[in-house]
DNA sequence: CCTCTTTGGGACACGGGAGTCCCAAAAATG
DNA sequence: CATTTTTGGGACTCCCGTGTCCCAAAGAGG
């Protein structure tokens, strides 16, 4: 659990390996080791010294993605402040971790397990209960619907911006004008 | 083009096939043709006699579900009256199609050629520019921004349908309802 | 009831991805 | 500069999905 110290030029490979990995695997879950050695800048044998398995290298993958989400999260310290500044700032964090977060999206359906959703933010569910509370969430919404929403919006966003469409830095911003007010705008 | 008139038994079987891919396919993108056959009641060999190539297969599943969505959305005419209704009429007529639009999300990413979204409904963009001249889509977000989400939401309504999270018959009114004024509610 | 169609399922070959092993070269480290 | 670590890449085997063929059985249709 704690670092095993493998440091050295190896704890550089494996963060190599397992960025390409994530990002390869978010557009082609199908992708072969051969693609994302390629992707990694690394060969083949240098992969399956690191992970020996695929599934290993996916689980490696998960785990990375889901520690790196949610040191963005936190970062956000969304449980401070009103829940739509809250909010904004969770958005931005998501966006930030774009790569991460379609990653995570896209394969085992993270939620394998059974309870939570993608990710397994209490801290989200928290946010959105509170913002009920406090009137800003429509109270129709259930939480997790919400929380759907929020994911679904943050992944068009990223998903656009990966494909062009739309300029990185716009994206915080569109999405959580969307996330409040719809398509419909401000004075709906 | 037109029917080639091939009814029959083989009609019959043709569609189960048919659903049957899009149905296995839209959960898993890389499902084996053994498990489509499987799912379709029908053996391997069977398969291979209606569609040889897994590539033909996949082909006119895409194909059959473009036809479906667009009958279905065709039936919506979403070109009369005022565009706030034509809407709420489209996103019955997605979600009255869910199986498939899930298949069409998921693969090729049907916009392979170029242009388009996903799906090459030139009437929805029609909607959206009207919707917007209209002033009641928010003038600062792109038609093209608009119509994605409306696909995510769509998504996410007809998944969580899926997995038991909604009852089918809530969900075009949630993401309409949410489509239009966001996660704040009517008042926003 | 007989014939033609459609199906199931076994057997086979092919191809490609996965995983393993090994050795020489390159790079890090002291 | 010498030693150890890390890497590249070839060679090989195994497995599984794919595609093809064939034949006997079930079913449809007149």
């Amino acid at each position: 659990m704690s670092t095993d110290e493998e440091s050295g030029t190896r704890s550089r490979t494996r963060r190599a390996v397992l960025a390409a990995a994530a990002q390869t695997l978010s557009r082609d879950r199908s992708a072969t080791l051969a693609d994302i050695a390629y992707a990694a800048d690394v060969s083949r044998s240098t992969l399956h010294r690191y992970f020996s398995d695929r599934d290993e290298l996916v689980a490696a993958v998960v785990e990375d993605s889901l520690r790196v989400l949610e040191e963005s999260v936190a970062a956000a310290a969304i449980h401070e402040g009103p829940a739509i500044e809250a909010l904004r700032r969770l958005v931005t964090a998501l966006v930030d971790v774009g790569d991460r977060l379609m990653f995570l999206f896209g394969d085992p359906r993270v939620l394998d397990g059974g309870g939570g959703a993608v990710d397994p933010q209490e801290s989200v569910v928290d946010l959105v209960r509170r913002g009920r509370a406090e009137g800003v969430f429509d109270p129709e919404l259930s939480p997790r619907w919400i929380e759907q929403v929020l994911h679904a919006l943050v992944y068009t966003g990223v998903t656009e911006a990966a494909e062009g469409a739309l300029p990185r830095h716009g994206v915080a911003a569109l999405v959580t004008r969307t996330l409040e007010h719809g398509i419909g705008g401000v004075r709906s």
